[in-house]
DNA sequence: CCCTACATTTGAAAATTTTCAAACACTACA
DNA sequence: TGTAGTGTTTGAAAATTTTCAAATGTAGGG
């Protein structure tokens, strides 16, 4: 497989990766290259290389530094903005994750505490509150491992440092 | 809050959540109605508890019966198909959400694989490699947790069982 | 073997999302 | 203050997804 082929499999797949996770396909288009390309690279550059106009690369890559997952680089004597992806992609995305699925605990936690007074008068709101408990107990337990394994690949990476 | 506005309101958040995640919200609808009535519901009451006609809902709940969310139970003597969400609902939903991370990981394991040998002779591609390299190995690392974390659910369902 | 009661599929309509080209706004520098 | 080189916003077009109503398929009971 020569270079290109590689770069541009890499792409193809992170943009089906992203699209089947629910977020827009140019996204993981952008995070792909950026995540392989060393330096750091302008719109105009990203917009050449996946052929596309700047107005959706412009509004895509901001939404990507809002979450962390690329960063602007200053660039003495150039006026462009210049992106590439921030130091650890990987976990920051999974950091990402692990906030919605926050909302996920607090949605159960808060139906749980709705429900807990009406649930002792009817059975059917007594098997949501039951329902709502083991949502707040599953994601509770999920944040705990979120959590160890945030510190495991912290540690993983201080190992072997980029 | 009333017992309808449970109801409706967490259906609802259910329907946000799923189409943040990147599913139809009607996915969303079906899954929270079905995790919060007692007993196994028909095509005909789903349809008319969501106010939708039966097509999408005919769809979309096989699809859930793929990922194994929900599932048919059959009522003796009734013609009719009856949908319950599945025992372990939660953690169901996790194990779908592991096997997409196991798809990452071997994304990035095939691709480090074919980069290795052109990466002596090229810079950008020895950078290529690092960075599929450095994804396998979070991926990797990932799955040891997923594994725990299930072991984990499952011992404290089994604790307060269902 | 036909009817009835269902579920499923299909094709079109509606709604939403993505994309582009062009207009606009901002900043650095002359 | 004007100008050139940027990034951003906007409105329309294209593509995709969701939804519905109707047609079709299917299984059980007579």
């Amino acid at each position: 497989m020569t270079k290109d082929d590689l770069k541009l499999q890499l792409i193809d797949a992170y943009s089906q990766a992203y699209q089947n996770l629910g977020y827009s396909s140019l996204m993981g288009k952008i995070v792909a290259l950026l995540l392989i390309t060393p330096e750091a690279l302008s719109l105009d550059q990203i917009s050449e290389e996946l052929q596309m106009s700047k107005g959706p690369i412009s509004q895509i890559a901001r939404r990507l530094k809002d979450h962390n997952l690329i960063e602007k680089v200053w660039i003495p004597g150039e006026r462009k903005d210049y992106y590439r992806a921030t130091e650890d992609i990987f976990g920051q995305a999974f950091r990402n994750y692990t906030s919605s699925m926050r909302k996920n605990r607090k949605l159960g936690e808060r139906f749980a505490q709705h429900s807990e007074a009406l649930a002792a008068a009817d059975p059917e709101v007594a098997y949501f509150n039951q329902r709502m408990q083991e949502m707040e107990a599953f994601y509770t337990l999920m944040e705990t491992f979120h959590r160890q394994f945030l510190q495991a690949w912290d540690q993983e990476k201080q190992a072997v440092p980029g």
